[in-house]
DNA sequence: CCTGTTTCAAACACTCCTGACTTTTTTCTT
DNA sequence: AAGAAAAAAGTCAGGAGTGTTTGAAACAGG
């Protein structure tokens, strides 16, 4: 797990300042990882506070204590969400080598995003907020910041591409679309080995589309 | 409303044989008619014995006399489901006209398929049945049916590709995967006009991937 | 007309979840 | 070391949902 309990470093002192403030934010971090396996692993529906509580190791009234009601746990669990999501596609982008074959690493790199649990957390999200409006509204700044970054980290990955600004979307767009169609297909359907074929036609058609360099 | 319920047509005659059983089915079919509605839009997980008795029309006593159990409704709503769109489909299909194009036709059916209520039905089911095992037992196969069906017909449809099995394939499986990664992108991001530029790159890439006509 | 069956409605008991409240333990300050 | 403050645990009432049971109305057949 990401956030391991602090240990108290001597004997009763102090020691650093603020060592109270630092073993609450661990808590926090252990009651959001909870939630966020809850979400992926029970559904956002089945997700209550009794099993996040008994998954983080705490019990109930301490995460309660923590946050006060189930929606705050939500609402912070988005954020870190986001975070790390967005942290996990920046790594995953700066280890692009600027000599190689950039598009098949880059959709190598987003085939990745979209099968890792983030994915299917933010996901569980996205179809529960279709219809409950309250944690759209939570939700709903999360995705679109998500996707203005993914644009925006494009654009500095593929510059060469800028030239032809239509190409340029319609070629995302279609990574996007079709990556995570497949992610969520494979996520229900079960895949019998379909996406490798999918996926080198992808990059074959993403070669296609780019400029000529 | 599909089904109507049945007036009486003369006075205190029985009329026809099996007058009881007759206005049973429409009541059936009024109560699995509010199911799917409720699962539209309410989600799967909103959508309860009450709120099913509510849009049908009826008592929540008079629901669980038709289905014992709430799993019973959603059983046969599945089902129901599950006839109706393939009824949907092969009509879309049987009007398929031989001459013209038919891959840009195909694609705007398919286009049409999933952007139905009834698909988005489907969806609700399936991402709840990733976490719900009981339910994922009544899914599958009717999942499995429709896909095989699916395959199938597109064989008739498209005999001279059947030269190209590989192509075919791969052809199919980027329809359907990039298809439906819009529409569920759609359903919850929201789009900005960017379906029309993808469909018709589509269209174009499955010309490429045609055997020679 | 009367009896048994089917359809529908209402009431009840039970479970699960949430949020508020109270109590105990741990940590910080002086 | 002692009291204040924060964290954690435990308890409670209320609401929502399911399924069962009881009871009434419509229907079928003798």
């Amino acid at each position: 797990m990401a956030a391991k309990q602090p240990k108290r470093s001597k004997a009763s002192g102090p020691g650093e300042a603020g060592w109270q403030a630092q073993k609450s934010a661990a808590t926090r971090d252990q009651i959001l990882n909870a939630a966020v396996r809850c979400i992926v692993d029970l559904g956002y529906s089945n997700t209550t506070t009794m099993r996040i509580a008994e998954r983080a190791g705490l019990s109930r009234g301490a995460t309660l204590h923590h946050f006060p009601s189930k929606m705050d746990i939500i609402r912070a669990a988005v954020d870190f969400l986001h975070q790390k999501r967005l942290k996990a596609f920046e790594r995953s982008v700066k280890t692009l080598p600027q000599d190689e074959d950039r598009i098949k690493l880059a959709v190598e790199a987003y085939w990745a995003h979209v099968t890792h649990p983030l994915f299917v957390a933010f996901f569980e999200l996205s179809v529960a907020a279709r219809t409950d409006k309250e944690l759209a509204d939570i939700l709903t700044p999360a995705q679109k910041a998500f996707d203005e970054e993914w644009y925006n980290t494009a654009q500095k990955v593929f510059p060469e591409w800028q030239a032809d600004r239509e190409a340029f979307d319609l070629a995302l767009n279609l990574c996007q679309q079709l990556m995570e169609g497949m992610a969520i297909g494979f996520l229900t359907h079960a895949r019998e080995g379909r996406d490798e074929p999918l996926l080198a036609f992808l990059e074959d058609t993403l070669h296609r589309l780019i400029p000529k360099s």
